[in-house]
RNA sequence: GGCGGUGUAGCUCAGUCGGUAGAGCAAGCGGCUCAUAAUCGCUGUGUCGCCGGUUCAAGUCCGGCCACCGCUACCA
């Protein structure tokens, strides 16, 4: 039976170009969770987009001396090039600077709000006086009230550990441009978290199958649900769409209200752009049998767990308030939550300001993109935080990508077009095919069942275990041998048809984790057009939607991703070879990396010794 | 300070419901030579951080301690 699954993927920070770490968390295993699923016969709506409000952008834009949509247009422009060489296989990503995305927001807040779930709140806040913007906690500095440590923050000192309110810091100041922060009564529409928190509970403790760390982190949050600002003091942003809020440009939504809202404004971009009609949305939004997993490191955990499902229940108007459903009828809270840990660099967190980083669109240019599918695949930060070096970077690709994987298809297929010059037919198989070729059926409902669970790292471990039972199966058989006798000719073939046919298994379980190569697989087996699909950058125009208030986006063109998944022909079963079909003599599925990376680096991101 | 995590073979890590410790890599030996000098087989070592408790039985449950790490929400 084929079920609806809306995959929703965290919305890269549109404030420069996206590390390794990013992708690992959240787009590739989002990717092998979605192409998994379009091959299992669901249908996948997969969507994101670039997050491109709130003040780190717009300090950023100040300091370049352009305005923050200039900056944004340039990384939106910049992360999808990287997210389509990647191969992420998203069926819409587009951005939070569309007239779409401002619309669908504005009526979220107008419903929570219409629903009771706003209460405006005043409160002391801190603004720069020269621009009259709020300055976020973070972005204060001062000496510690407590422990008379000078680089505290705003909310925090470093140095002691201990909480703090940004008045109280001694001499605070600005770390954006060094004056003194001035305090003022400030009004701001507060989420009505405590009046959610009996439906968010009842809602989480449904949750049963999550990772043990999301779930718990999660039900943590639960004991101290506080009122919290979804409005800001800043002039970049989606206005408030109330009377008195409108038209001040210094009034704005919070960046996590409307970043979150991109899920539901990408479905209905999607279905307005691509789908069998705008309200096509509903078919994963609106209903019960469809499954929602949103893919995020875990430093998003709140936001998905806790704001986004919050922001839900007001809209639907099932918190303690009660209330009605907006425009897009009642929406469906998330199935769960699957979060990553962090990928570290050489032990230490990724720090373009220190260097420590490896940008996406880097690495692709130098090494290609199954390269770092894989070493995410089998050794990313599923469950915990996990070191990337280059060393073992280096031993993944060479050693069990080129050398088990790569070269398995290589010397079966050169045998065979050796021989035989095509795909060669099977004679009686003895057992020692039959428990091949049922190891490598068997895997099928293997992995595929660890992928439906989000277990990427043992699935590939699974399915790579089929590439050694394969190796191992033809050094017991020696074809190389019956290819001396004539006599043993129908048995080469038996040998040589069966190593073909797992290796054309190993090619479709891997396709989740390693689409590109999988598709030269299946070219190299004499396999005609499409078998996995790639995402395609396609430039759109703007809807233009109705939208409330000042500082709102024209309407422009913007490049989205998009790739046609219903005409690949991947599909998550056996395809029986076909005898006849033509061989040619293949090239070598991957390069091999000189081992001085391990020690060095590459130059643009070189290991740095102490 | 609060919350959470980690500590298992030289290295990287698995260990679901408690039942006499596992994989990969590295190292050594052997086989094979079709293939990107690729591949296949064989061979170890562990006070499972420390102390105590529950139990017939604990890496696995409970309590305490030590070390390291992350998060701590108007940064995203």
């Amino acid at each position: 039976m084929s079920i609806p699954v809306l995959t929703a993927v965290a919305w890269p920070y549109a404030n420069g170009p996206r590390h390794i770490g990013h992708v690992s968390g959240f787009g590739i295993p989002a990717d092998i969770y979605s192409r998994y699923q379009r091959m299992a016969g669901n249908e996948v709506l997969m969507v994101s987009g670039t997050d491109e409000h709130g003040t780190p952008i717009l300090v950023l834009a100040e300091q370049e001396g352009v305005s923050p949509r200039v900056l944004a247009d340039r990384y939106n422009k910049v992360i999808v090039d990287d997210l389509q060489g990647l191969g992420v296989s998203y069926d819409l990503f587009t951005r939070t600077e569309t007239r779409n995305h401002y619309a669908v927001t504005q009526e979220m807040f107008r419903a929570v709000h219409r629903n009771g779930y706003f209460v405006p709140q005043t409160s002391q806040s801190a603004i720069s006086p020269s621009t009259g913007r709020t300055l976020p906690d973070r972005y204060i500095e001062g000496t510690c009230p407590i422990c008379g440590y000078d680089g505290a923050r705003g909310d925090q000192c470093d140095n002691c550990g201990n909480q703090l309110d940004p008045i109280d810091l001694i001499n605070p100041r600005s770390k954006i441009n060094g004056e003194t922060p001035k305090f003022v009564e400030s009004e701001q529409f507060m989420l009505d978290l405590p009046a959610l928190a009996v439906a968010l509970g009842e809602w989480l403790h449904t949750r049963k199958d999550w990772r043990p760390n999301v779930l718990k982190f999660s039900l943590n949050l639960l004991d101290d649900l506080r009122p919290r600002a979804m409005t800001r003091d800043i002039d970049w942003g989606i206005p408030v769409p109330l009377d008195g809020w409108r038209d001040r440009p210094d009034k704005k939504l919070y960046v996590w209200f409307d970043a979150v809202i991109g899920y539901l404004s990408a479905s209905v971009e999607w279905a307005r752009r691509f789908g069998e009609g705008p309200d096509h949305y509903q078919h994963w939004w609106a209903n019960p049998q469809a499954q929602h997993r949103y893919f995020m490191g875990k430093d998003n955990i709140t936001f998905h767990s806790q704001i986004w499902p919050a922001e839900l229940l007001g809209y639907n108007g099932e918190g303690a308030k009660g209330g009605e459903p907006g425009a897009f009828g009642h929406l469906d809270l998330p199935t769960e939550v699957v979060s990553s840990e962090f990928l570290t660099m050489s032990g230490s967190k990724f720090s373009s300001s220190r260097g420590t980083v490896i940008y996406v669109g880097d690495f692709l240019r130098e090494y290609g993109p199954d390269a770092l599918r894989y070493f995410v695949s089998v050794a990313g930060p599923e469950t915990q935080d996990t070191d990337f070096t280059w060393e073992e970077f280096v031993r993944r690709t060479n050693f069990e990508l080129a050398n088990e994987w790569g070269n398995l298809v290589n010397r079966s297929v050169s045998m065979a077009h050796k021989n035989f010059g095509a795909i060669p037919p099977a004679g009686a198989l003895t057992d020692v095919e039959a428990q091949l070729l049922g190891a490598a059926d068997t895997a099928f409902s293997t992995v595929g069942d660890l992928l439906q669970r989000s277990r990427f790292k043992q699935a590939a471990g699974e399915a790579m275990r089929v590439v050694s039972l394969a190796n191992k199966y033809i050094s017991d058989t020696e074809p190389w041998k019956l290819a001396k006798d004539p006599a043993d000719r129908d048995r080469l073939g038996t040998v040589l048809n069966t190593a073909l046919q797992v290796v054309d298994d190993a090619k479709t379980l891997l396709t989740p984790f390693l689409p590109h190569s999988s598709q030269k697989v299946f070219e190299a087996l004499g396999g005609q057009g499409v078998w996995a699909a790639e995402p395609e950058i396609q430039n759109v125009t703007d809807f233009d939607d109705a939208v409330e208030g000042v500082g709102v986006p024209e309407v422009t063109d913007y490049p989205v991703l998009t790739g046609d998944w219903a005409g690949q022909q991947a599909t998550w079963r056996r395809r029986p070879i076909e005898s006849g079909i033509p061989l040619a003599k293949p090239t070598p599925l991957f390069g091999k990396l000189d081992p001085e990376l391990g020690e060095t680096g590459p130059d643009w991101a070189p290991i740095k010794k102490d």
